[in-house]
DNA sequence: CCCCTGACGGGGC
DNA sequence: TGCCCCGCCAGGG
């Protein structure tokens, strides 16, 4: 990866290969990232990526599988529809079997 | 320029 | 096990 991006580019980076029906965590992406502490940075960014479909931002969530950011998305439950739609079970904002469906870039990634 | 907030997470107690 | 506090750092008031 070009070290001379910039965080939210090198955090919409990892976001696009997070595979289909799979989900990671806004604190795993920063570790990745080497900046384990700047996790709230990467919610910053997910929020900035709203322009760039590109980026599947609806399968980053926090550490515990939550839909925290479902508030920034269109709509009431569009987030949870995005996911739902991948085949991930979401019930309460709660993402179920989250450690089975969990991918982390610090292992799936050099 | 200072203060507060936020799609988070870890560590202390 | 759970609550609380603190670091992180970009933006807005």
């Amino acid at each position: 990866m070009n070290p001379n991006d910039n965080f939210f580019e090198k955090s919409y980076t990892i976001a696009r290969q997070i595979p289909y029906g799979r989900v990671t965590s806004y604190g795993a992406i920063a570790k990745y990232l080497g900046a384990a502490r700047s996790a709230r940075m990467v919610g910053w960014a997910m929020n900035a990526s709203h322009n760039d479909d590109t980026v599947p931002a609806h399968r980053v969530v926090n550490k515990q599988g939550l839909l925290t950011g479902k508030h920034h998305f269109d709509g009431t439950n569009l987030m949870q529809q995005l996911l739902e739609s991948e085949g991930v079970k979401v019930i309460n904002n709660q993402i179920q079997d989250f450690e089975t469906i969990f991918w982390n870039p610090s292992d799936e990634l050099e």
